[in-house]
DNA sequence: GTGATCAACCCCC
DNA sequence: GTCTGACGGATTCGG
DNA sequence: CCGAATCCGTCAGACGGGGGTTGATCAC
């Protein structure tokens, strides 16, 4: 039987290195500590997951139990952890809130303080100890003595990690073959790596290059085994439930057994994709899923196949699963393609995705396998990004590695017709560990008061930022809100008045919501 | 008791 | 979702 | 030819926006 404060001691000797390598062996030590029935468990808590996954805990409920008392021994084990996790996790409905925090402060008073700091970063989904999924990977490869290849490729199919572990440790290597892509399981997407253009996408991916317009909305992964079909989100949930029209769809398919790879996104009734937080009101929902159906139909289109009847194609070429697909699934659901090595045609074709309403195009390898779950070289988005000069109004300051930085940027663009600053949104993103230092400097200088987390300054400070869209927005003063927003430089050559205003700002959000020109 | 509002949480990008 | 920094294996450089 | 420097892919962790649902609280 393994404590709890096995798992603890371990997670605090892997926080405690950078070194991957260190990480890796304290990890494998731990895991040939588990007993058969701990490992799934076990391999989920160090890679900083539940096996109940996400069950409505957050930072509010945990400050409730944090408040009992501790115990002076670890006396905790593993599997009597995961027991209360799994009742607590199916305390639902009312009064369910305080009976929750109650069942968790009762835990927490039976676990060690260091116990309780544990616990509290695991559910809370910020453990912070440098080893997630990735890592945990190679200990199980170390730990099982089994090349890490052969461990990650099971666990592009597994149902979780734990699983993987513990065939590897339990059943050993060959136990491993048994992971396959399989019908009504989900596997992890492949994602994209970024270009700045067509001409860097063609000179990566070379002559045998396919492009594909890019629609801004949800990815989805659809399975159908006979009369049954699911619909899985980028994350494995389950949204069947939530777009009827595309599983109906689906259903009507003359291929009995088929997994493809495709994208959902609502449009108008004249044929434009809608704002991606329109989409969203449609995507996972779960009430009134009829009445919103009909006012705001949820599209369909696929872009690959990763199984067709009896045989798995995830390691065929490109080329083979796209004629797969055109097989499988008529011409209009199929997300408009090209083959061309001409950069000419590229750029022309992805100005039409872009006066169609959408986001960009992708560019793909022909040749290229598809490598579920990982952010593959032969994937490559292009998508135009805008660009304001904008002020810094506040800034929040950082956690963990940004402790003690201000970080969070508040930004804002002058209203001339009021002569106020609006808000328009925040970022964190973009920012050198340089940029850090010298800002913060910079805003302490201009301070001119502060609350717990944030530091208001004078509006003197000029910050390019790029970002993908203008939303529109409830919270924000403007009604406006930037999308993706990240530092670009710092403008030290302009004055705040210099700067964009809330008249450029309108005129972005005009131009991206206007009809195609004629 | 019932509906409206709010805060916390999760899930898309 | 974007971006930076760190690690470590692979590759290139310099004498 | 070998050790050092550099390149490159992968991983983790900084936290953004708007949607929705659920349960708690407030007003009547």
């Amino acid at each position: 039987m393994t404590l709890l404060a096995v798992i603890v001691e371990t997670s605090s000797k892997v926080a405690s290195t950078s070194a991957r390598l260190a990480k890796v062996r304290e990890l494998a030590a731990c895991l040939r500590q588990f007993e058969a029935d701990e490992i799934v468990i076990g391999v989920a808590y160090l890679s900083g997951e539940t096996p109940q996954g996400k069950f409505g805990i957050g930072y509010s409920v945990l400050k409730i139990a944090s408040a009992a008392a501790s115990a002076s021994e670890p006396a905790l084990s593993v599997l009597e952890i995961d027991q209360r996790l799994t009742e607590i996790a199916s305390i639902r409905g009312g009064g369910s809130t305080s009976r929750r925090a109650d069942a968790l402060r009762e835990l927490f008073s039976r676990a060690t303080e260091a116990e309780q700091h544990f616990l509290m970063r695991l559910l809370i989904g910020e453990l912070r100890q440098g080893a997630l999924a990735g890592v945990m990977a190679d200990a199980i490869a170390a730990a099982a003595d089994i090349p890490v290849d052969k461990v990650r490729r099971a666990a592009m199919y597994a149902k979780s990690l734990g699983a993987v572990a513990h065939a590897a440790l339990v059943e050993g290597e060959n136990a491993l073959a048994s992971f396959q892509l399989e019908l009504l399981s989900p596997v992890a997407p492949m994602l994209a790596q970024t270009a700045a253009d067509v001409g860097e996408a063609l000179e990566q991916l070379g002559e045998d290059t396919v492009f594909e317009w890019k629609m801004d909305g949800a990815r989805i992964q659809v399975h159908k085994s006979g009369d049954s079909v699911h619909i899985y989100t980028r994350s494995l949930n389950d949204v069947t439930a939530a777009v009827p029209e595309i599983a109906e769809l689906v259903k009507g398919l003359p291929a009995r057994e088929v997994i493809l790879d495709g994208e959902a996104i609502a449009f108008t009734a004249a044929g434009r994709p809608h704002p991606f937080q329109i989409t969203m009101r449609r995507f996972g929902r779960k009430l009134d899923v009829e009445k919103l159906r009909a006012e705001l139909p949820m599209r369909a289109y696929f872009f690959d196949c990763l199984r067709l009847g009896e045989e798995s194609l995830a390691d065929r070429p490109t080329r083979d699963r796209y004629e797969a697909l055109a097989r499988a699934v008529p011409a209009d659901l199929i997300i408009p393609r090209l083959v061309t090595a001409s950069e000419d045609e590229a750029s022309a074709f992805y100005d039409a995705a872009l006066a169609a309403g959408h986001e960009g195009i992708m560019a793909k390898a022909l040749s290229a396998p598809y490598e579920a779950g990982n952010r593959g070289a032969s994937w490559l988005k292009i998508k135009r990004a805008h660009t304001l000069d904008l002020i810094v109004l506040a800034a929040e300051w950082g956690h963990g590695r940004r402790t003690g930085k201000l970080s969070n940027l508040h930004l804002g663009a002058l209203d001339p017709a009021t002569g106020e600053y609006v808000m328009l949104g925040k970022t964190f993103k973009g920012l050198t560990d340089a940029m850090l230092e010298w800002q913060t400097k910079e805003f302490l200088a201009r301070e001119t008061h502060r609350d717990d987390w944030t530091v208001y300054i004078r509006p003197e400070l000029v910050v390019e930022i790029a970002f993908s869209d203008l939303q529109a927005s409830p919270r924000y003063p403007g009604g406006l809100a930037l999308r993706l927003a990240r530092v670009k430089r710092y403008r030290d050559d302009k004055r705040p008045d210099e700067a964009d205003t809330m008249v450029s700002v309108r005129k972005i959000f005009e131009a991206q919501s206007a009809a195609p020109a004629a």
